[in-house]
RNA sequence: GGUGGAGUGGCCGAGAGGCGAGGCAGCGGCCUGCAAAGCCGUAUACACGGGUUCGAAUCCCGUCUCCACCUCCA
């Protein structure tokens, strides 16, 4: 393995070498599950998806963590508003979020660790700070990080602390403003469900500490890569990294950073409102291209999100699978296929996606001539190479085709096929205003019809200007 | 105020001193009954101003514009 990969530490592309051959692990910074999913959150799932399946590619074992925070204020306040229990509200979302990942082949994390569930692991961090002096009880429930008393608190992000703008809520009993919580004490407005007692009151986890307990629980005292999204930079990661290393832990040896998804510029999120619901986005287009559209640009990158984004999407992912069925390449067996170097080199230099594509798409037209050119078993081969290069992005044609055993499809296409019948049979008369009418019926009812010498194919011309 | 990112042809997007990645759209051609699909061909691109160099989108200096984080955010 020759991968490299952007470390937000260091801010450099440095070469990746597991703490232990062969095996690594991963923990990514899942959801809040507040609200159901948007785009936004999907496309952070499927960046670290890549790099999972990437991974593997390699013959690496990968353990990746993702959490659910299932606990905060904005769970509390806005089950509150709804008139629902706290924990029943989280886990809609938390059902909403899984049926996106489902939806958008992101393969299931190792586990999926709540952060309600882990407490006393997050009371063991506490205490292992507190006896250092790295934290402090300013009040029953409410524990605070000490900044001052950790030299390193800004080396993630490369600031100190003195520029650092004080949170406006300056919590009473802070040391310093910047002091972030551990824990937070129970309010009396506050169900008694969402509190949990602990040696320094009764109260609920802040959001840093959960990760930290929760990665060390799973991944050790220190393991490979975390990543998340770039906003969760500072404060989240920095106050992780933080709470870990002056608790005594190595924590994290690499972190990782995707862009957002925008609007006119302007990053999706909940708090703005102009968010897309990956539910709604799914109602209208492929689930495929959807991934495309969000596995095309780099991870790194920001990712501007408009119909053209999907339009274009929508084109080069036909593309391509309309190749791979052409090619009759869908179930070959693609694990052992040897991938193109200048892919694996492309992939290998920080998950170039981009350049990765390029080689797909030089590969896929090098099939289309092949098959032009009437050469089955050069196109198969080469059909397979696509596949095996598309598998790595999570966007293999197999997995996306409509099962046989779909009944629908079947029905379906049991019709279409009797249309096309009757279309052959007209164009073999020579009478087309019978052939285009079957065939201009097929389009208005969204069905593509391609003529070959081998006879005629049909796809549901569904994802373009979606 | 602090920290970081970005500005590439009609659009999206790689690259980071020297043969114009790739996709979409467009144009010309081949194929086709006509289409569609596919194939072939087709672009005086690198925010602006200086400089270094035989040679710069890529390095240096300066300028402008945009975005983000520092408060919950993938």
């Amino acid at each position: 393995m020759n991968l490299h990969l952007f470390d937000t530490v260091t801010r450099t592309v440095r070469p990746f070498v597991p703490l232990v051959d062969g095996q690594v692990g991963i923990y990514l910074c899942g959801a809040t599950v507040q609200a159901p999913p948007h785009v936004g959150h999907v496309r952070s799932a499927i960046a670290f998806d890549v790099l999972v399946r990437w991974l593997r590619r390699n013959g690496q074992q990968v353990t990746l963590i993702r959490n659910v925070t299932d606990i905060d204020d904005k769970i509390l306040a806005k089950a509150a508003d709804a008139g629902q229990d706290w924990w029943a509200f989280a886990a809609v979302n938390e059902r909403a979020f899984t049926t996106a990942y489902d939806a958008l082949g992101v393969l299931p994390p190792a586990y999926e660790p709540r952060a309600t569930a882990h407490v006393p692991a997050m009371v063991d961090l506490m205490d292992r700070l507190v006896e250092r002096g790295h934290a402090y009880a300013a009040g029953p429930g409410d524990v605070y990080f000490d900044v001052r008393s950790w030299p390193s608190y800004g080396s993630l992000t490369n600031q100190r602390i003195d520029d650092m703008e004080p949170a406006p809520d300056a919590g009473a009993g802070k040391r310093d403003p910047r002091d972030f919580a551990l824990w937070k004490s129970a309010r009396v407005t506050e169900p008694d469900t969402a509190a949990w007692p602990t040696p320094y009151g009764r109260g609920r986890p802040g959001w840093h500490l959960e990760c930290s307990a929760m990665a060390q629980r799973y991944l050790g005292d220190t393991f490979d890569i975390h990543g998340g999204g770039l906003d969760l930079r500072f404060p989240h990661h920095e106050n992780e990294q933080a709470q870990s290393q002056a608790a005594g832990y190595g924590f994290a040896r690499y972190w990782l950073h995707n862009g957002w998804v925008t609007r006119s510029g302007t990053k999706m999120s909940k708090s703005l409102g102009n968010g897309l619901l990956v539910s709604a986005v799914l109602t209208r287009v492929p689930a495929a291209v959807v991934r495309y559209a969000l596995t095309a640009v780099r991870y790194r990158s920001m990712l501007e999100w408009t119909d053209e984004t999907l339009n274009d999407a929508a084109g080069a992912w036909e593309r391509l699978a309309g190749f791979a069925e052409r090619a009759g390449a869908l179930d070959e067996p693609i694990d052992e296929v040897e991938l193109p170097a200048a892919f694996v080199a492309a992939m290998d230099d920080d998950l170039d996606v981009p350049a990765a594509l390029a080689v797909v798409h030089e590969t896929l037209r090098a099939g289309n001539s092949a098959l032009a050119a009437g050469d089955r078993a050069g196109a198969l081969h080469t059909a397979t190479v696509l596949r095996a290069m598309l598998d790595v992005l999570g966007l293999d044609p197999a997995r996306w085709a409509v099962g046989t055993d779909d009944r629908t499809a079947t029905a379906l296409d049991a019709l279409v096929v009797a249309e096309l019948a009757a279309r052959a049979q007209a164009r073999a008369q020579k009478d087309f205003t019978t052939a285009d009418a079957i065939r201009d019926r097929l389009i208005t009812a969204g069905i593509a019809v391609e003529d070959s010498a081998g006879g005629s194919r049909w796809t549901l011309a569904a994802g373009k200007d979606a």
